[in-house]
RNA sequence: GCAGCCGUAGCUCAGCUGGAUAGAGCGUUGGCCUCCGAAGCCAAAGGUCGCUGGUUCGAUUCCAGUCGGCUGCACCA
């Protein structure tokens, strides 16, 4: 494939010298496999663009391909059975289709960072997921991929929780104490311990708006942690603790691991020294009420940062710049991306000024990739309010959904648990990755566990119909298209074997097979534009062409029929199975998992 | 007030560094299971791409302005 692309842009480069060769992917199978728009040709030549196009359609010839001028397009159309052999062979042949070599470039990824003592809400997903897969895809192109959770334990809202905790722990619930076996009650989800400290999170926030002053016992609170007050630690590491544990569940539920899992309060005993460093290099001054700032305005951002309060205690920003310099010296990083939410746009503005001005060395290497927030129907979700939609909720209702429709649809499916639990993570996942990342989202259920349509299940259900036909192909047909290895969050791409190809391929001259083709074709394209846009859109958008494709195909094209004759079945066959890999791959890389039966 | 983001079919959204008839799903209407899984397939209807200018051979895409929506604007994260 690549070859004829080379060799298309070497004919066309003789052909017009000095004119810049771009060679585009048209839009579907039947306009061919590569395009040459002729408009800056004829421009370059002050010629017109149609007459080129024919001109060079006459000229030239491509091994195995036809060329066509389409008005001011030089179209390249592969016959279909080179086509085919060209593409299975990228596919199923000795070398993964798609792969980089991998190169020295090193990644950081910041994501998921949930504050401890809150649970998970639906928001938490989209910095997870986006995290995970643009992780996923870095590596899978050959990059040295970091992923970094960084934690939330560490601010001013441990001085709330601290104060909530001491003021009414004991009168809101008697078990809810330091020694509380929180193992024991785990499974009911609303009497956690997790949970019982989030409801007094949030009740100091109701009544800290009629007591305006409790806000100082919350801020004495967390001076108190900062001093390493004694009662004050003890009480952050059960919080700790606690959220971890009801963190980790959700992650292996959704296949999520991390490299790194230091929290702001890692960077603590680091901060002084970066304070220092901005006071060294003349940066820090002092602002409005004693508070020490870094001013930005030469760099057209108008607020400047603020890195020590007017207590003298540390900010966010703090954690961050301490943190940034920590990564440079720890990783040497190439790339650091932060995936957090929109509504911190300014923050890392003015972390990365900050940055770029004590060492110029951070400049071009930092990059915040915001998603747009998830809203209620009723408007902005608030933990201090409380009207949330908790992650595992949505999660357990996806798998209730799927659970109700395998029984209606496939009542005999053996191991229903496990894959209503595939299916319903699937589908979360996927409806995440869909959109643009920076567009808001408001959360219905219908919406955000659709099963039908554009979704994963539906990209799923494409998948396990084809490991259908394989089992009934019998022979080896299956394991050709599973990998050879179970799969872990650890990894990222799906273990690779080649296949030797049938000899005739002439069971793939239908044009539906020659669509699917054509879709697979695109196949890593779409993830290198994942990497490039940091967001997995692409690829969720290729997979459902994939899917759709292989769908038409299947209706179409019958695979197991005898009548057929045994090269057009083995021909088909071979299809299934580079399908089959293509659809799990970019699965995984979202982190979705594709079942064999559903 | 200043800054940023977003306005594409009834609804939710794609549209790849400007380019071939603007594409999907949901919903609506009508077809398709005595042959591989109907969680599916096929077809129809539905759009002056918010508005006005500008750049260009060519603008949904780039620029300016304008209207509408969202977000942020120092001691929360």
């Amino acid at each position: 494939m690549e070859q004829v692309k080379a060799s298309f842009r070497a004919s066309l480069e003789s052909a017009l010298p000095g004119v810049e060769i771009l060679i585009e992917r048209p839009k579907s199978a039947e306009m061919g496999d590569f395009a040459f728009p002729c408009f800056r040709a004829a421009k370059a030549l002050g010629r017109n663009p149609t007459q080129i196009a024919q001109e060079l359609a006459a000229s030239l010839t491509i091994q195995g391909a036809e060329l066509k001028a389409t008005g001011p397009y030089l179209n390249v159309q592969l016959r279909p059975e080179v086509r085919a052999r060209l593409l299975l062979e990228a596919l199923l042949g000795p070398t993964p289709y798609g792969s980089a070599p991998a190169h020295s470039e090193t990644v950081l990824v910041e994501y998921s960072s949930p504050n401890i003592a809150k649970l998970f809400t639906i928001g938490h997903l989209r910095s997870t997921m986006i995290g995970h897969t643009l992780a996923q895809v870095n590596r899978y192109l050959g990059c040295q991929v970091q992923r970094l959770n960084h934690l939330g334990d560490w601010g001013t809202q441990f001085g709330t929780l601290l104060a909530a905790y001491t003021r009414w722990a004991a009168e809101t619930n008697p078990k809810l104490d330091r020694d509380f076996d929180w193992a024991e009650e785990s499974s009911a989800r609303r009497h956690t311990p997790l949970f019982r400290l989030f409801q007094l999170y949030v009740r100091f926030h109701q009544e800290e708006a009629v007591h305006p002053e409790m806000r100082d016992e919350a801020r004495t609170w967390f001076k108190r942690l900062e001093e390493g007050d004694s009662e004050a630690r003890r009480l952050w590491t059960w919080f700790r603790q606690v959220s971890l544990a009801e963190f980790q569940r959700i992650y292996d539920r959704l296949g999520v691991g991390f490299d790194a899992m230091d929290g702001e309060a890692f960077y603590e005993d680091k901060m002084p020294a970066a304070v220092q460093r901005l006071r060294d290099s003349g940066l820090l001054e002092e602002g409005e009420g004693g508070a020490f700032i870094v001013r930005l305005e030469d760099v057209g951002i108008q607020t400047p940062s603020l890195m020590v309060k007017a207590d003298g205690t540390t900010i966010y920003a703090t954690r961050d710049l301490a943190a940034a310099i920590f990564r440079r010296e720890t990783y040497d990083f190439d790339r650091c991306i932060y995936v957090v939410g929109s509504d911190q746009v300014l923050h890392f503005q003015q972390l990365f000024a900050v940055l770029g001005k004590l060492d110029p060395w951070f400049q071009g290497r930092l990059l915040h990739t915001p998603f747009g927030m998830i809203q209620l129907p009723e408007g902005k979700m608030s933990t201090r309010k409380g009207n949330v939609v908790f992650l595992e909720d949505v999660l357990d209702e996806a798998v209730t959904r799927v659970m109700a429709i395998i029984g209606e649809k496939n009542p005999d499916l053996p191991d229903k648990g496990a894959v209503a639990e595939m299916l319903g993570m699937g589908a979360v996942v996927f409806f995440d990755a869909l959109n643009d990342r920076v567009k808001p989202i408001t959360f219905t259920w219908d919406r955000v566990i659709a099963l039908d349509g554009d979704t994963g299940p539906y990209v799923q259900y494409a998948h396990a119909r084809i490991l259908s036909v394989l089992r009934k192909a019998g022979g080896t047909w299956v394991q050709k298209a599973r990998p050879t290895e179970a799969l872990s969050p650890a990894i990222a791409a799906v273990p690779y074997r080649p296949e030797a190809l049938p000899e005739d391929l002439s069971g793939l001259e239908d044009p539906a097979a020659q669509s699917l083709l054509f879709e697979l074709a695109g196949l890593p394209e779409a993830i290198r534009t994942v990497q490039r846009e940091n967001m997995a859109t692409a690829l969720a958008r290729q997979l459902l062409s994939i899917a759709r494709a292989f769908s038409a195909f299947y209706t179409n094209c019958p695979i197991l029929w005898a009548e057929n004759g045994p090269e057009v079945r083995e021909a088909r066959l071979t299809l299934c199975v580079a399908t089959a890999r293509a659809l799990r791959q970019g699965l995984f890389l979202m982190g979705i998992q594709a079942p064999e039966e559903m």
